[in-house]
DNA sequence: ATATAAAATGTAACCGCTTTCATTTCCCTT
DNA sequence: AAGGGAAATGAAAGCGGTTACATTTTATAT
C-alpha cells in the first residue's frame, strides 16, 4: 500500500490538511472534535508526517548533526554516549559522522548536515582554524565545539582544561622516582599541544626528557614499542613513560608486557584521557582524567540551551584530576 | 547573508533553476558552457543543496538508517564501525541512534527513519519478532536485520551462527581439565539462547554445571563475581567459566583478580563474542571470535546491493571461531 | 539554403507539509 | 433577535528542489 499523506488522512476525515498539519504541530489550536477524528483516522494509518517535508516547510527539523574524529576510538565513542544520553531524550535524533581526521571530508559534512537542515551541530574539529567551523558560523547554525578551544570567543565550546592537564602530570612525576622520562605525543592536535605546553611549563626535568613519536592508536603505540626499548634501553634504565593518550599508552604497555618488562617496576606510565578501558586494561594505567562521557553530556547541553535562547555563548572548561592505578607505583598525594 | 537557493543560482548564471538542478543530478545532459557558468555561481557561493527539498521532490536521500542497542556496548560500536567503513565510500551518511532495549523507542525510532525517509535501515532488533521490522517490511524500505536471524526467510540478515559458537565452546570444554562447569548467561536475547542451545547439545557434562544470573554489562559482572565465589566456592574447587558475553566476562575477571583469584590456575574463562577489548584486558580472554566489524561490513554491503537490487534478499551467516588467550590453559587443537 | 533529427534549455507541475490570511462557525451580550 | 468578537477551519502560497513535457537551439544531411 502506497505511503499515506497528509492528503489522504484529511480527505477521510473531511478535513483540511491545514486542520491535519495542525492537530499534527498545533493541538491546542483544534477544536476537541476534529482533533479526535483525524487522530483516529491517522492512527488507523500509523501515519508519520514526513520529516522531509516538515523541515522543507519551515518546522524545526530535531535533528542535531555530530562530526567526532574518529568512530573506532573509544575516546570519541564515549563522548558521543554522553551527547545521546542528553539528546534522545529531549527528543532530538543524532546525525553521527566522523571525518576520519580528513579536513575535506570535515567540510564536507559540515555542509551535507546544513543541507540537512539539523537545528544544531556538535563537532570535535581536527585542527582549531578549520573552515568547517567557519562555514558553520557562516551558515548561522547553532554548534558547540568539543575537545578543543576556538580562537573565536564568540563560538561555544566544551574542553578539558589540557594545560591544567599537563601541570597535573609533570607535578606528578617531579616527585616520581625515575632515570629517565620520556614523552611520548600524540599525534598534532591542540589538546595534545597544550597537554604538553602545561607539562614542560611546570616539569623539573630532573632527569633526561625525550621527546617521541606522533602516534595515536594502539596498534601504532604496539609496535612502536620495540624501538623504544632499544633506542632508549628502557629494560636497563628505571624509566617512566608519560604519553598523551591512552589508547597509545595501551598499545605501548601490551607490547611492554610481551617483551617480559615488569610495570611499574622497571617501567612506569602514566597516559592521558582516561578512556573506558584504561580501567580495564592488562595493566590498569595511571592517567589524567578527563570526564568524557560529561563533556558529551555538557555539550549537548550547552547546545540545547543555545538552541532555546537561554544564552548566546557557552565555555566550559573542565578540569581533569589525576586517577593512579598500577600502571605507577602509588604516590601518596 | 541568508542561504542561497537554487532559484539564486539560476538567477545569476542566467538560465532556469531546471538547468541547474540538471548539472547537480545529471551534468552528462547539460553542455559544457552552460555547465561551468552554473559551476561558477555555485562555487562563488560554495551553494550546497538542500538536501531535505531534494529528498522530498524525490531523489535519493542517500541516507542510512542505522539502529543499534546501545551505544555504551562496545560490540554495537564495532558493528558501528564496519558499517561506517562501507558507508561512507559509498557517499552514503548514516543516522546512527539506539535503541537502549527498549523496544516502544526502537519502534520510535523506525518511525523517524521512515520519516527521515531514509534508503535503508540496518537494525539491530531488541528481539526476533519485534514489530520495529513489521513496520519496516510494511514500509518497503530495504533492510537488514543484524545480529539475531528473523523467522520470516524474506527477510536479510547478517549473523553469526551462534549455534557453532556454542558448539565450539562445548568442544573446547569437554576436554578442559575442570570440577565445574558454570555457565553465565547473559540477557535474554535470540543469539544468546542459540548460543546455549549449541552448547548444551554438546556438552558432555562430565562436571556440574550450573546455570547462572542474567546479566550483560562489565559492571554487573563485576558485582556479580563475590556471589560466584562465595555461592560455587570458585576459589576452592577448580572451575570454569562459560560467560556467553564478553562485556561480563571481563567484568568478572576485573573482581576475580582484585580478589586474588590466579586465572587460569584457578578458574578459567571463555568468554564470547571477542570485543576488541578481550584483547587488551586484564587477562587477555579466551573466547568466540565473532568478527563483528566484519558482520557490519557485510551488512553494509548487502543493504547496498538490496538498493541496487542486485539481489532481492541475503542471509549470511558468519563462522565463530575459539580465540585462546591467557584465560584459559592453552589447549592444542 | 532547407528540412530534420538531436541536443539543450525552459516551463510548470509536483513532492508533503506549514502558515498566513480570509472565511465561516460559535458563543455571548444587549 | 441582532450584533460582535473569539474560535475553528479552509484556501492557497510557499519551502527548494526534480522532472515530464514543450520549446528553442544546434548540428547534420540533402
Amino acid at each position: 500500500m502506497k505511503h499515506k499523506t497528509i492528503d489522504d488522512i484529511a480527505l477521510e476525515a473531511g478535513v483540511s490538511k491545514a486542520t491535519v498539519s495542525r492537530v499534527i504541530s498545533h493541538p491546542e489550536i483544534v477544536s476537541q472534535r476534529t482533533q479526535e477524528r483525524v487522530r483516529a483516522v491517522m492512527d488507523k494509518y500509523s501515519y508519520t508526517p514526513s520529516l522531509l517535508a516538515q523541515g522543507l516547510a519551515g518546522s524545526p527539523t530535531k535533528t542535531i548533526g555530530v562530526i567526532i574524529d574518529e568512530l573506532s576510538n573509544f575516546f570519541f565513542i564515549e563522548i558521543a554516549e554522553g551527547i545521546d544520553r542528553i539528546l534522545s531524550p529531549s527528543g532530538y535524533s543524532m546525525l553521527l559522522s566522523s571525518s576520519r581526521w580528513i579536513e575535506e571530508r570535515e567540510i564536507q559534512l559540515v555542509r551535507s548536515l546544513i543541507s540537512n537542515r539539523v537545528q544544531g551541530v556538535l563537532i570535535a574539529p581536527i585542527s582549531e582554524n578549520s573552515s568547517a567551523i567557519q562555514l558553520l558560523k557562516e551558515a548561522g547554525i547553532p554548534f558547540v565545539v568539543i575537545n578543543s578551544i576556538p580562537k573565536d570567543p564568540s563560538i561555544s565550546f566544551v574542553c578539558c582544561d589540557n594545560h591544567e592537564g599537563g601541570r597535573i602530570a609533570a607535578q606528578y612525576l617531579n616527585t616520581y622516582p625515575s632515570e629517565q622520562t620520556i614523552v611520548i605525543t600524540g599525534f598534532a592536535h591542540q589538546s595534545i599541544e597544550h597537554r604538553l605546553e602545561g607539562f614542560f611549563n611546570t616539569i623539573d626535568t630532573p632527569d633526561s626528557i625525550i621527546r617521541y613519536s606522533q602516534i595515536k592508536t594502539q596498534e601504532e603505540g604496539y609496535n612502536l614499542a620495540p624501538e623504544l626499548i632499544k633506542r632508549n634501553q628502557i629494560d636497563r634504565k628505571k624509566t617512566t613513560l608519560f604519553i598523551t593518550n591512552d589508547n597509545v599508552a595501551i598499545g605501548i604497555i601490551n607490547r611492554l608486557v610481551e617483551e617480559g618488562i615488569q610495570i611499574p617496576e622497571q617501567v612506569s606510565i602514566l597516559g592521558y584521557d582516561n578512556i573506558r578501558i584504561s580501567e580495564l586494561c592488562r595493566i590498569p594505567l595511571t592517567t589524567i582524567n578527563q570526564s568524557i562521557t560529561q563533556t558529551g553530556e555538557l555539550a549537548a547541553q550547552s547546545l540545547l540551551k543555545l538552541l532555546k535562547k537561554q544564552d548566546s555563548v557557552y565555555h566550559h572548561l573542565i578540569h581533569p584530576s589525576l586517577i593512579q592505578r598500577e600502571s605507577t607505583v602509588h604516590i601518596p598525594q
